[in-house]
DNA sequence: AGTTGATTGAAACGCCTGTTTGAAACAGGC
DNA sequence: GCCTGTTTCAAACAGGCGTTTCAATCAACT
């Protein structure tokens, strides 16, 4: 629950002679995004980012202002850091939609580490403030929007819009579990197999498998052939 | 000192709403369900629970106590409120996948109206804290097992248990967006589409269908309804 | 009656919050 | 040097927080 705030969380942020400016947006992102707008205190901010606590007022205005510019800042450094694939024409869409999965969960879950920033968003997607419509436009409609086109393409163009759309946020919500209720997830699936199977790749491709058996692409789940 | 409730059989039957021990708990799952536990604070829910500041530390001891109680509480609530469907033996598993969905959407996004018991529980699910774990092993592991379960036999024990805890996590993530997640997809759905094909019966048909052609038990997604 | 122990109540205690203050430090142009 | 504008700093502010105190109240038993 983490009531109790340990002052040396995280470590201040370099002073490499960045904008204080810029060194508060980044700590603030980070506090904003561990503890919670109302749980995360400017003092903390300001400790992390090496800076006066009357700097975040100077320099934003308040507490509220600070956070805004720090999810808007998140948003558009995680969309340079893992941008869409880029495919060239003739790539099947069975091809796509996988690069699609493991991207979305590369993004979500992070092969490297899981990053401050999309837990931020994150946080903004449950419970939704004033930076949310932003985000929801700048961001994750565009990507709906391509999934969208890769079901359209794989159904052959023969299922209405808002079936596309349902099928989309299936699968979507499937990666979305893994970040948003991952501890749960990991209480429920033994270590070994969590480890193993609830990769970023190995869940890619489970997702895929499951879309395209659902769309009568491929084939059922791994194994015997059933009669139905 | 901290007095311990001394003993609840002596007591004539708490008349529901006149037990201040109840009331308080009554108002601080809304509180925290509404607010989150930081934001929540002792003095409003005193103050909707009509009883005096000293009493939820007189009662439960500190913050922190009362709210594992108030998820409890809340949690145990539920369950009594929205119970597993029984079964007859012979049930087919086809129409026990699409109960047991419709009972898992119907928990989660309320036929009536989403209560604030599941609010609360999803901010533990979403965050967990110490009530996390208790929540897990009397609440969600269950439920994940029978889901298991009829997974097995649907797809004839054909599947190992990996496999089939990764689908059984593919159908609660689809349910799990909905409510985690609901502002963005009505952002990203138009309004009158929300309104006719994403309610609890229709995502629980098309959840189920959707899991039933993954499994090749069923036709692939453009086919028509197969469950009453 | 009187005594006892469990409950309630109003007020206060520290502590921490976001924000403001006013002076000090710094820069650059004259 | 002086002047001017911007940026930093320690300190203080007012208010809200969880929690504690202690006297008053209540219910039940002897």
């Amino acid at each position: 629950m983490a009531t109790v705030r340990s002052h040396a969380e995280h470590e201040p942020v370099p002073k490499t002679a960045e904008d204080p400016r810029d060194r508060i947006l980044l700590a603030a992102g980070q506090e904003f995004a561990e503890h919670g707008y109302e749980a995360a205190t400017v003092r903390d901010i300001c400790l992390a980012a090496g800076v006066n606590v009357a700097a975040v007022n100077y320099y934003f205005g308040d507490k509220r202002r600070l956070y805004i510019e720090s999810v808007k800042h998140a948003h558009e450094a995680r969309v340079k850091q893992v941008p869409l694939p880029d495919w060239p024409p003739g790539t099947p869409a069975a091809q796509r939609l996988h690069d699609f999965v493991a991207n979305m969960l590369e993004r979500m879950l992070g092969f490297s580490q899981p990053p401050w920033q999309v837990r931020l968003m994150m946080r903004e997607v449950l419970h939704p403030t004033d930076a949310c419509r932003e985000l929801v436009e700048d961001y994750i409609r565009p990507h709906f929007a391509v999934l969208v086109a890769i079901l359209d393409d794989l159904a052959g163009h023969t299922l209405a819009e808002p079936e596309l759309r349902r099928i989309a946020l299936s699968i979507i919500g499937q990666c979305f579990l893994y970040r948003a209720a991952g501890d749960v997830v990991a209480m429920l699936v033994p270590a070994d197999e969590l480890a193993s199977l609830h990769t970023p790749p190995q869940l890619a491709a489970h997702v895929t498998r499951y879309a395209l058996a659902a769309l009568g692409v491929g084939r059922p789940l791994p194994g015997k052939e059933r009669i139905p």
